[in-house]
DNA sequence: CTTTGAACGAACCAGCTAGTTAATTGTAGG
DNA sequence: CCTACAATTAACTAGCTGGTTCGTTCAAAG
C-alpha cells in the first residue's frame, strides 16, 4: 500500500489537536508546554503555530473540539418513545457513561472553569452549540407532566445541571474525594451503584410530591 | 498604640499564605507566580521560600489552611435535635452556604483535581481531617430510618457526595455553564431556587420509595 | 552592652518557554 | 518540466521564572 504522504495538512493539524488535548488536559493550560506538545507529534513547533497561531488559539480549539464531539454524540439519543420515567433514566445515564468515557473532556472544563471561562467566551462556535439534548429534555418532562408522573414546576435547564453535577463532580473530584474519604468514584465495582444512583436521584426529585 | 513590631514572624507566614492562597486559586498552580505572590505581600520572595522551602510546599500549605478551615466550621453544625427531614436540609443548606462564601477553596480543589490530588496526597495533615460531618450525617440517616422516613439502604458518604457534588458544580462550573447556557448559577436572585432544590433532591432521593 | 539566632532584603542566575525568522521541500496546476 | 504556493524544518531569541546567595538588621536573653 502506498506510503502515507509526506504532507497532508489535515493528518497533521488533527495530530497537534490529539496531543495538545491530551497534554492541556494533564497539565492545565499554564503546566502544558507547547515544546512538549510539539515533541509528542510527528511534526514541529512552528506547525502548531502555523496552524493554530499561539497557544491560547490552540487551547480554544482544543475545547472546541471536545465540545462539539460530545455535543454530536448527545444527538443521538432517542427517547421520544419511551415511557418517560424511562426516558429520564436513559438519558441521565447516557451522560454517566459519556461522562465516564471522556474524562479529558471533563479536565478541560475544570481548567477552563480555573480560568474562569476566558477562552470559550470568545468563541463563536461554542456559543452556536446550544444544547440540543436540552430539548430531548424538555420534550420528555412536558410528557411526564402531562402524564402527571412529574412535579409541575421543574425547569429542564436545573435537570440537566443536576445530572451534570452528579456526572461531573464524580470524575472531576475523584483525586481529593479518594484522597480524604478514601473512596475511589471511579472504582468498576462502585459503577453500577452510581449509575442507579444518578437514576434514583433525578427521579427522587421529578417525582418528590 | 504601638506600630505593629517591625518583625512578626506569624504574621509574616500568615500574609504569605493568604496571598499565596489568593494567587494559586486565581491562576492554578503552574500559573501563579512566586515573584507575583511575593509582590503582593508586604515582604519578599526570599521569606517565602524561608518559610515554605518552595512552590510546591507553599501550595500544599495553602490547601492544608483551606481543607481545615472548612472542616472546623463543619464542626459547628449541631443537628442532633432536630426532626430528621429538617436535619438533612439544615445540612444540606449548610454547605450550600459555605461553598458559596468560600469560591476560592473549591478552586483550589478543582485545581488540586488537575494535578490528580498529588500535593494533598502526601500530606499528613489532610488525611488525619477525617470527615466529621461524615458521623453528624450518620446519625441523622440512622434517626431517619428508625423512624422510617428514609430508605434502608443509604450510605452517608454517598448523601454527603450529593450534596457536594451539587454546591461543588455550581461555583467551581459557573463560567463554562453560563458560556453555554446563558444561566448564571451564582445570581443571587437565584439562590434561594437553588438552596432549595438541593434540599428537594438529597430528600427526594432519601425518600424515595 | 553584647551575643546570638531568627527575620529580612536585594541582586543574581541558570534553565526554561512562547513565539519568530528565514530558509527548504513537496505538490498540484499549467 | 516548472512555477507558485502550501507545508515543513531547524535554529534562534528575548524575556521570564523558580530558586539561591550572601550580606544586613532586629530583638530578646544574659
Amino acid at each position: 500500500m502506498a506510503a502515507q504522504p509526506a504532507r497532508d495538512a489535515e493528518r497533521t493539524r488533527a495530530e497537534i489537536l490529539e496531543v495538545a488535548t491530551r497534554e492541556f488536559s494533564d497539565n492545565g493550560y499554564a503546566g502544558a508546554r507547547v515544546d512538549e506538545i510539539a515533541a509528542k507529534t510527528r511534526t514541529t513547533k512552528r506547525m502548531l503555530y502555523y496552524y493554530f497561531g499561539s497557544k491560547e488559539q490552540l487551547f480554544v480549539a482544543v475545547l472546541e473540539q471536545a465540545y462539539t464531539t460530545i455535543r454530536a454524540l448527545e444527538q443521538e439519543l432517542d427517547v421520544e418513545h419511551l415511557d418517560p420515567v424511562d426516558a429520564i433514566r436513559q438519558l441521565a445515564e447516557l451522560t454517566f457513561d459519556h461522562h465516564e468515557s471522556h474524562p479529558d473532556f471533563i479536565r478541560l472544563v475544570s481548567i477552563e472553569n480555573i480560568h474562569r471561562a476566558e477562552h470559550i467566551g470568545t468563541s463563536s462556535v461554542l456559543s452556536r452549540l446550544a444544547n440540543p439534548a436540552l430539548d430531548v429534555l424538555a420534550r420528555i418532562l412536558e410528557r411526564g407532566r402531562a402524564a402527571g408522573r412529574f412535579r409541575e414546576d421543574v425547569d429542564p435547564l436545573d435537570v440537566h445541571m443536576v445530572i451534570s453535577a452528579f456526572c461531573v463532580f464524580r470524575t472531576a473530584n475523584q483525586h481529593t474525594f479518594d484522597a480524604i474519604f478514601k473512596r475511589d468514584m471511579l472504582d468498576p465495582a462502585r459503577r453500577e451503584h452510581y449509575r442507579t444512583m444518578l437514576g434514583d436521584l433525578v427521579l427522587g426529585y421529578l417525582t418528590a410530591r
